[in-house]
DNA sequence: CGGGGAATCAAACGTATGTTTCAAACATTC
DNA sequence: GAATGTTTGAAACATACGTTTGATTCCCCG
């Protein structure tokens, strides 16, 4: 599939439309239709629709997880290197990489994260697959170093804690749109994502690094 | 709708089959040959399918706000009133309430949580829209109480914070089955719902109670 | 300028969906 | 026990979907 004008008019209305309905409640279609391209266009360009949902993650993922190691590699953190971040490194280069995804239109990085979210909770195995198979180096690299930066936590206190984490910022970052709308009174509040980072780092970084539960209730 | 055998088996395999697959990947014709009643029944006891998913919705949702509520009652919590709870004890009190939802199936509780992930990330407008009007006592409640014991924070940040909150919980819960497939080798690992919930306060109490951030990088 | 592969197009295909229909079975009441 | 209302049943409905087809147009390279 060669890059052509048609291809990258079908993603970017695709990118807009998943992330709006949820992949099952878009259709080829509506995606054609917004594209202005003709139906079959998706068929004879992508293959099928799975295939298109691939191809729309791996447009801002490729990027992503570039972004993601060549930070690491510019402040000299590398396994087993000799430099160790501290977790608020860590946590700061994956949100600011997060906020520095290359996109199109207007509507920005949040997108992306609802995206993200999606891909996560809708439950669509052949994404969920796809997305282990492409991109696990770069979220191990990312346990790596809060493992090494987190040595207190047992085994299961940290891999629960990164799944909070996980849960935090897919969540939250997917509905931005939606949660603007009620912050709207407010004046003062600002909801673009780079707002909402900046409140979410203390969180999480306070989240993980909370001493753990000696006695139950 | 009257209380009767054929609608209970059908919101019974309704709620597994949405939480496995979600709701549009679940048609009548799977709900109605796993509950073995007729492909017509759905329609003529709860009228359509968006209708049955809040029937589903509004099952465990009515006893969990119950529970919660009554829980704040027993204690002595109220709005405005003479005593206040700590932060741990709010955090304590709803996710309590979120283990004992009274269950049918084995499956137990996270079902449940799946459900209210996908209530969250699914887009499904009427299922928002239901819940929204028909819960918002419950969770205003919460509201306040949060605002009541961190009185440090200023609105816009309490207002993040309480998303972070649901996002992690939402999220996380109704990742359990899946995640737990991925601990499976470490033995000592449980990964059942009270287990998890153990996990999760301590790193939600610290999240919710850090200092905010000052100056930005 | 003309041949040929790539891209577009309208149309159709087969399938699956939510919903409706209407007759049969069942339950309830007098 | 007939009449009445409620619940089930098998079948069909209309619609929307992803995909395929085959003709047509486009564009580039010789």
């Amino acid at each position: 599939m060669a890059h052509s004008e048609t291809v990258d008019r079908i993603l970017d209305a695709a990118e807009l439309l998943f992330a709006e309905k949820g992949f099952s409640e878009t259709s080829l279609r509506m995606i054609t239709s917004k594209a202005k391209v003709n139906l079959a266009a998706v068929n004879y360009h992508f293959g099928s629709k799975n295939a298109l949902i691939q191809a729309v993650f791996s447009r801002f993922l490729g990027p992503l997880s570039r972004l993601m190691e060549q930070g690491l590699k510019e402040k000299g953190w590398e396994q087993n290197g000799r430099v160790t971040p501290t977790l608020e490194d860590i946590i700061r280069l994956y949100t600011r990489s997060l906020l520095r995804i290359p996109t199109n239109h207007e509507a920005g990085v949040s997108i992306f994260m609802r995206l993200m979210g999606l891909a996560y909770t809708q439950s669509q195995g052949h994404l969920r697959r796809y997305l282990e198979q492409e991109y696990a180096r770069t979220f191990r690299l990312f346990m790596h170093f809060v493992k090494e930066s987190t040595p207190e936590l047992s085994k299961e206190e940290r891999f629960w804690r990164i799944q909070f984490t996980m849960g935090s910022v897919a969540f939250t970052m997917s509905s931005i749109q939606q949660l603007t709308e009620i912050l709207e009174d407010s004046a003062t509040a600002k909801a673009d994502p780079e707002a909402v980072v900046n409140y979410l780092v203390p969180y999480l970084l306070a989240g993980l690094q909370a001493s753990p539960l000696k006695s139950k209730m």
